[in-house]
DNA sequence: AGCATGAATGAACAAACATTCATTCGTGAC
DNA sequence: GTCACGAATGAATGTTTGTTCATTCATGCT
């Protein structure tokens, strides 16, 4: 539309035409052969998928403020406009991979904690610790994105909601567990909120710590840390 | 200098002159009247930490990714390009602040921790609490400046090396107190640096619970459970 | 085989950005 | 009072960015 303004239909064409073989040519002679890019159909799921692994990837390696839409879509080997043709726009890219990295960790802690639900509770206790300081959950790419938008949720209401009820949801589950745990064991004078709430914060400083200070911290010494807390407070179920 | 490759001198300055008259006519007619700014003259580190402080509340407001050098300059209530005068690129002055907030808390870290060498060991643990989740330390303004860098140190070296240098400093003297209360105390089987980590690990975590989720987690609740923490390792010093 | 659909492309565009620098003007020395 | 210094200003600049949209083309249906 705007276009319109500046160009007559048919000139605009042949213009069009022109740049694009010229920026061709010259990229036959300096890059690769040609390269032969062939544009490929795939399911609007699988696109949006595509965009926000690249996104993730993108946002580790350059930080989230350094992020752009170009980057994003080379990282995905697709064209320019392709994000705003599945996304809308850079900010819904940004909130819908968000949204994705927080649902896959719930998804993974719901699968440990009721998957689970047959096993004695030292067993279960294990398994948590295993998974929030697992390979896939520590590794620096997720955990960069995810502290990421922390960083900027304090100035958008959006990240801060997503941020949020993802974390509500964690602490309901682990509260309780710890429940459980504290009728089994008698641990009479604890708190299962207190101790979720304290627990799910240590497990948080851990993770910035093992993306800020990865030289003070590996995740060997934070499974000790975060095992000795709850060996303080739950003895009889950890050796 | 690319400038003078467009314009005849004579003329450029006249242009310059028109349109500046011309906009300060505009902002009489809407803005107040005329609001007589005038030039003053400061020492250097003043106006850096005018401008420093000017980009903590820009960060604040609009997250690290959206403070711009316009907003910066505009909330300090100077002109555009001086921010470059004073800290050479953009880059730089974000550097620089965050040197600040760092120092600035780990300044007051210090002193809590020194300033009590001559009180019982109690008095400094309970100080400690207290001023970790006081009201400077905890406000809204400082942690959001705080964790936008974290979020970005996965992606920045300096931004990295600047946070690591800080929480190694502070690690060390926490572990140095956690030290001498283990011996006064015969908590034998505890192993100071694992609890000093652990202990710093939560702060940060509870403070990310109260800036992300203010809601679930207030300052009142956040001091409890750390209280918790440091009564469940020194059960002799704390009520 | 021909056609219609809409996914994919990438050049163009406007807006926003950090940075530069000629100019202005406050300030202290004489 | 005059002068020289340099801090402060803000218009101009070139670059980068998100977004748009005319065009291209793969794909499945008839």
């Amino acid at each position: 539309m705007v276009r319109r303004l500046y160009g007559v239909e048919g000139f605009g064409n042949e213009q069009t035409n022109l740049a694009t073989s010229s920026r061709s040519i010259r990229s036959e002679i300096r890059d690769q052969p040609a390269a032969a890019k062939q544009r490929e159909v795939r399911p609007r799921s699988e696109r949006r998928q595509q965009l926000i692994d690249a996104t993730i990837r993108c946002i580790a390696e350059h930080g989230l403020s350094d992020t752009t839409l170009q980057q994003v879509t080379r990282e995905a080997g697709l064209s320019q406009g392709i994000a705003n043709l599945h996304f809308q726009s850079k900010e819904n890219l940004l909130a819908e991979t968000l949204r994705y990295v927080t649902a896959e960790y719930n998804r993974g802690l719901l699968e440990v904690l009721d998957g689970m639900a047959d096993q004695d509770l030292s067993s279960v206790l294990e398994a948590l610790l295993a998974f929030q300081l697992s390979r896939g959950v520590t590794q620096r790419q997720k955990m960069a994105v995810w502290f990421a938008f922390y960083g900027e949720s304090g100035a958008r209401p959006l990240y801060q909601q997503i941020c949020s009820s993802s974390d509500r949801q964690s602490e309901r589950k682990v509260e309780a567990l710890f429940s459980a745990v504290i009728a089994e064991g008698g641990y009479r004078q604890l708190d299962a909120r207190e101790l979720a709430t304290g627990y799910l914060a240590l497990i948080d400083g851990l993770w910035l710590g093992l993306l800020v200070t990865p030289r003070e911290l590996n995740k060997r010494r934070a499974l000790g840390v975060a095992r000795a807390f709850l060996r303080q407070a739950f003895p009889r179920h950890l050796s």
